[in-house]
DNA sequence: TCCACGGCCCATATTA
DNA sequence: TAATATGGGC
DNA sequence: GTGGA
């Protein structure tokens, strides 16, 4: 249920406390990071960070994106004059950086806020600019949780198109060290990944320093992960260009734009709240992101990739004037105001919020007061608990709350008699905190039960209980962020025909569930009419197999995955470990 | 020009 | 009353 | 809103 949330004894909510520490004071930051860093760059500077527009004698930190290359490192500071220092980058390859500046990734910033303190710039090393590694060691550091090991260098073209898992057997005990990625074997760094020999008794162990250490700063970006029964620590470039080709596949970002039309002027229209506009603008959004240069003109804007016709307008309107007449129109718009309020309220999506304004209902208290309006049991208590549900539960708070959960769940399964396997027990908050958020909206903690208690009624207490067999794909669900689970979904949907075929030859994709993978067959376009789901109508004749929707099917057999890191294998993707999955947001 | 844009479970409303 | 459709959360 | 078929 819902958390209850008191507020912050002391400083009101929402008042921002006056006197924080002034973290980054004497710090002098150039932001090279032009994404969504508004909030990072306003944080950064109310805490007593001075901005500058570029590398200067006294600059101190450069704010990178964390996928910089070395390349356009380089390109950036193009004209700067002064001493330098050379770094290797592997492959032979070197960058000449600013003599005493620091080049960090946007959660340098993040991070050190909470801490109070500026944290080791050196843990925060865009990948692209970490040194290569200069000893075989390098794996040990990693392991050791040192950062640096990064794999700089290469391009990060995504020329490599989809490389097939050319075999798929799964590590079953002895043999479970060689997987690394779905990326072919060669000469290539593969730092990614390095195994570490932990007991299950340490992984606890390991979990409860993490959690003290960790509770305010969330993971480091090399961290040891989970992976089915072992432990290996994740890093560097791989996994951040799996994210970048779902990004690319996802938003559609590998297409060039068209000409903007001549449809210059906006209609006013009551703007729609959702629905799948925002998919479009989301790849729109996504598109300007990415790019990494400014825009000037109009040619400029033609070039970003992403952009359809309609948003050109609407960049070019703002390039040109500054603001978007959307923006105005938007912020007048009295339904807007109201629907985006009544939406606020759990348990509401747009059709409730649109009924209740064509009944007249302006205000949360209008709705409180009708009772002519039918809430359902879910409105009834977002509406009651408004406030509460939209308090932020403190990372420190989540830790707490996963310790009681864990503590108790390991208490039941001892009551249960389920001691025999109980270290294969997954029992961990997930989602946001498990990505390293430092504050949670919810608490998401997913409980899968040893094989020894899988047949056992212990579900009483649970709403939903997931087999041990369905772990990977419970903990790739609740893990992801949810543009990273649609993403990822869509790329198994449409990007894998080939891989698919192998398990069946009418295979041409890959359904991914919380609880299993399979493969379908979906018809290349569907006419008409998307079908209810449920079937049943004796109209047309099904299929003969489990038909779902419009026209797809579900093919056997099920893909087998005793953990999370073959789900990707087998998607043909580097792992992505949690906190890395997402596609912006920095917070 | 038409289509899809994740996948699935639950509660409630509507229709057969 | 059962089957189906719709709205919603995650 | 957008790109693919």
């Amino acid at each position: 249920m819902a958390p209850k949330r008191k507020a912050p004894g002391g400083v009101a909510a929402g008042s921002p406390a006056a006197k924080e520490p002034q973290v980054f004071s004497g710090c002098r930051l150039v932001f090279w990071a032009h994404r969504h860093m508004a909030v990072t760059q306003q944080r950064a500077k109310q805490l007593g960070g001075v901005q500058q527009p570029a590398v200067a004698a006294d600059t101190t930190h450069v704010i990178c994106p964390p996928n910089l290359t070395a390349q356009q490192a380089a390109d950036k500071l193009r004209g700067w004059s002064g001493p330098t220092r050379e770094v290797a980058v592997g492959q032979g390859a070197s960058v000449r950086l600013p003599e005493g500046v620091a080049f960090v990734t946007p959660d340098w910033v993040s991070r050190s806020i909470p801490k109070h303190h500026l944290l080791p710039e050196e843990q925060f090393l865009p990948p692209g600019l970490a040194p290569a590694p200069a000893s075989p060691a390098a794996a040990t550091q990693a392991a050791a949780g040192h950062d640096g090991a990064g794999t700089g260098g290469q391009q990060q073209q995504e020329q490599q198109e989809q490389q097939q898992p050319q075999q798929r057997e799964h590590p079953t005990g002895a043999d479970a060290e060689q997987h690394r990625d779905a990326a072919p074997a060669g000469p290539e760094p593969t730092s990614s990944t390095a195994t570490v020999p932990f007991s299950s008794q340490q992984m606890w162990a390991a979990g409860q320093d993490a959690q003290q250490q960790d509770v305010l700063q969330g993971p480091a970006f090399c961290r040891v992960e989970r992976r089915g029964s072992e432990f290996v620590a994740v890093q560097g470039a791989k996994p951040l260009q799996t994210v970048d080709k779902l990004r690319a596949y996802w938003f559609h970002t590998h297409t060039a734009g068209q000409e903007a039309p001549p449809t210059s002027p906006q209609p006013p229209k009551t703007s729609q709240l959702n629905g799948v506009c925002s998919h479009a603008i989301d790849k729109a959004v996504q598109g300007l992101i990415m790019w990494n240069e400014a825009l000037e003109s109009e040619e400029d804007v033609d070039k970003v990739p992403g952009l359809g016709p309609k948003s050109k307008v609407k960049v070019k309107e703002i390039l040109a004037k500054g603001t978007s007449s959307r923006i105005a129109a938007a912020a007048a718009d009295e339904q807007r105001k109201v629907l985006t309020t009544l939406l606020e309220v759990w348990g509401t999506g747009t059709a409730s919020a649109s009924r209740w304004y064509s009944l007249g209902v302006r205000t949360l208290d209008n709705l409180r007061s009708r009772t002519d309006l039918n809430l359902t049991e879910q409105q009834r208590v977002g509406l009651k608990y408004y406030d509460d549900l939209k308090q932020k539960i403190p990372r420190a708070e989540v830790a707490q709350t996963e310790k009681i959960v864990r503590e108790t769940c390991f208490e039941l399964i001892e009551r249960w008699g389920g001691t025999a396997d109980v270290e294969r027990t997954y029992c961990s908050a997930t989602g946001s905190y498990l990505r390293g958020k430092p504050q949670s909206s919810d608490v998401d903690i997913l409980i899968c039960l040893p094989p020894s208690l899988s047949h056992a009624d212990c579900h009483d207490f649970l709403t939903e209980v997931y087999a041990s067999s369905t772990t990977p794909f419970a903990l790739n669900y609740f893990g992801n962020s949810q543009s990273f689970c649609r993403a990822t979904r869509y790329w198994a949907n449409t990007g894998v025909a080939e891989a698919a075929r192998k398990y069946n030859a009418a295979a041409n994709g890959f359904k991914i569930s919380d609880r299993d993978m399979v493969p379908i067959y979906r018809p290349p376009a569907q006419r008409h009419h998307r079908r209810s789901r449920g079937g049943g109508g004796g109209s047309d004749s099904e299929g003969d197999a489990g038909a779902a929707d419009g026209g797809t099917t579900v093919l056997e057999p099920a893909v087998a995955c005793p953990d999370e890191t073959t789900i990707f294998r087998e998607l043909g993707l580097a792992y992505v470990p949690p906190h890395m999955r997402y596609f912006h947001d920095f917070f």
